[in-house]
Formats: C-alpha cells, sequence, structure tokens
DNA sequence: TCCTTAAATAATAACTATTCCTTATAAAAA
DNA sequence: TTTTTATAAGGAATAGTTATTATTTAAGGA
C-alpha cells in the first residue's frame, strides 16, 4: 500500500502539535512564585486558588514536562519530589529539624570532576546536598542545651 | 504508692537488654560481602541464601538499625534506598545508562562548607552525588553514534 | 537443665508518593 | 464550524517501605 511506513507532511505536522493548557501555564507560575521547594501536594494546593478543578495527577504530569524541558528543577529529599524555579547551576542544604530546603551558593568542584572523568566516566549532572540544623534550629537547640 | 514512677535495678537493666540474633549478623555480613550498593531487595535475596525463612520486614528493620548504628551506610538513588558496608567519607557515581553505583574518592570542599557555616547553619553530613554515563556505557553509546 | 521474659521475628496489612488508565474535554487545524 | 487529538479529570494501581500483631527465641537466672 502506497505511504505505509514513512510519514507524510501531514502526519509530520499533526506529530509536532502541542497544545497549550491553562493547567501548564498556572503549574509553571506556581513554581516560578514560590520560594520554598513546594512537593507536587503544595503545588497543587497552590494552583487550585486559581483552578479549583485541576487534579493532583495533571500537577504530577505537568511537574515532570517542565522539568524534562529544563525550565524547573527537581530537588528530591527523603524521596519526596520538591520544585523550584531557579534552574542554574546550585545546590542544597536540608534542615533535619524544621526540614527547610534552602539553596546553597557553590562552585563545582573540578578536582572531583577531573577525577571522575579521568575514570572515563561523563559527569551530566552534579548534586550537592548538606544535611544539618539551619541557623534557627541551631540556635534553638543552643538555648535548649544551657 | 511506692516504687511508681522511679525504676529499680532489675527494670534498668532489663530495658537494656539487647539480642543478638543470626537475622541481624546475616544482613550485616551480606552488606559487607556486597561490592554493588544492593538495594533491600537484593539484600534480602542474598540473606535467603543463608537464612530461608528470613523476612523482608526483618532485613527493612535491620538494615535501618544498622545505619543508625553506623555500621553500614545507606544511599538513596532514584528515591530507593541502596546499601554499602563502606562507612568512611566518600561519595557517588550513578550511571543513567545502566544504574551503577559506583564510589568516588573525594576531599571534603572546604569552601563550600565554610560559606553554609558562614550562615549559621551546623552541617552534619554532606553528600555529593555524580550523574552521568559510567566508562563503558559511554563506550557503547560512542559507537553506536559512528 | 529448665523457666521466665521481653526483644526480635514472620507474616501480612497499611501507607504514601507517584504513575497509569480510561473517558471526557477543549485547543488548534482544517 | 467541524474535526482531530493532545491533554485533563478522576480514580485505580503500583512500588517501596513501614506498622501491626501473634509467635518465636536469645539471654539471664533459678
Amino acid at each position: 500500500m502506497a505511504g505505509g511506513g514513512i510519514l507524510n507532511n501531514t502526519e509530520v505536522r499533526k506529530q509536532k502539535r502541542k497544545r497549550n493548557t491553562r493547567q501548564k501555564a498556572v503549574v509553571y507560575q506556581v513554581v516560578l512564585d514560590s520560594h520554598d521547594h513546594p512537593t507536587a501536594e503544595k503545588v497543587y494546593e497552590r494552583a487550585r486558588k486559581e483552578l479549583p478543578n485541576i487534579s493532583l495527577g495533571t500537577v504530577y504530569r505537568v511537574l515532570k514536562e517542565l522539568s524534562q524541558e529544563g525550565k524547573i528543577k527537581e530537588i528530591i529529599v527523603n524521596k519526596q519530589s520538591h520544585f523550584e524555579g531557579r534552574t542554574d547551576f546550585h545546590h542544597h542544604f536540608i534542615c533535619r529539624s524544621c526540614g527547610k530546603i534552602e539553596d546553597v551558593e557553590t562552585p563545582m568542584c573540578r578536582y572531583t570532576c577531573r577525577k571522575v572523568e579521568q575514570k572515563g566516566y561523563v559527569v551530566e549532572d552534579i548534586e550537592y546536598k548538606f544535611y544539618g540544623l539551619c541557623s534557627k534550629c541551631a540556635q534553638k537547640k543552643g538555648i535548649e542545651l544551657e
């Protein structure tokens, strides 16, 4: 049969078709406006103020899409995804007492990368996490111990 | 009523009693003998060769105990726990193609730590993860692209 | 040695974050 | 406007893990 196996112009155009939905726009905006590294559930909560009928599944899917498109970043803490609008190179400090996640500005450790690359590895992504007590919780603990 | 609220000697001794079980010994040995950062499920599989009736729940509980005692280390990759017998300061490279986890010897980044501590944070633990392609997968991909 | 006791176990139910599935809806092409 | 199909909503399903409970067993003492 003619045309079998190879896509014609119409089919190619169809494949590329992408829709611009309000749900995606709202979820993206919520992440951009949030500076506390919200979980999917928190993003859902906030998005519902704008779009009361949005579903949690949609939030999860859109968050994954946006991450893959490089528009937002996913940070995993305690096996749970958190999201942020900052996409430049930086890392995170996680307070074990209050759970707060804070950004840490860090230069990439060239020495380490070189060492890894010497083994023939290709480094695509680097993730540093610092765990401990944030200043507030450290202070509180200091007071308690006195 | 007499004696209420305060523990007597017998009660104190009872509280401290800890049992040495075959299950715990076997799970520990399995982790020490494994050099591939096994998951709980994999540890379970291996422990069953020695103790066919051991339960998965026990494996999970013992792995957590051993981690808390500092005898083994837990590494979380893709929201899944892996375990290793090495407990000294080192980090990990994770191959996105084959999933292999490899140890990376790294000096602690003093500059970064100092920067974090300047904010009044108390750093208790540091975790570096490098994601990419291991030498084998990088080579394979190189060949494919030719 | 046998008893006692509570810590640890096996078995299994429950939980939680996330993904998958199905039907319905709506954005964009025609 | 009509058609097309990507995306949405709602809910079921899944995976990894933790909690619960009745049972077993290691350890200390009689």
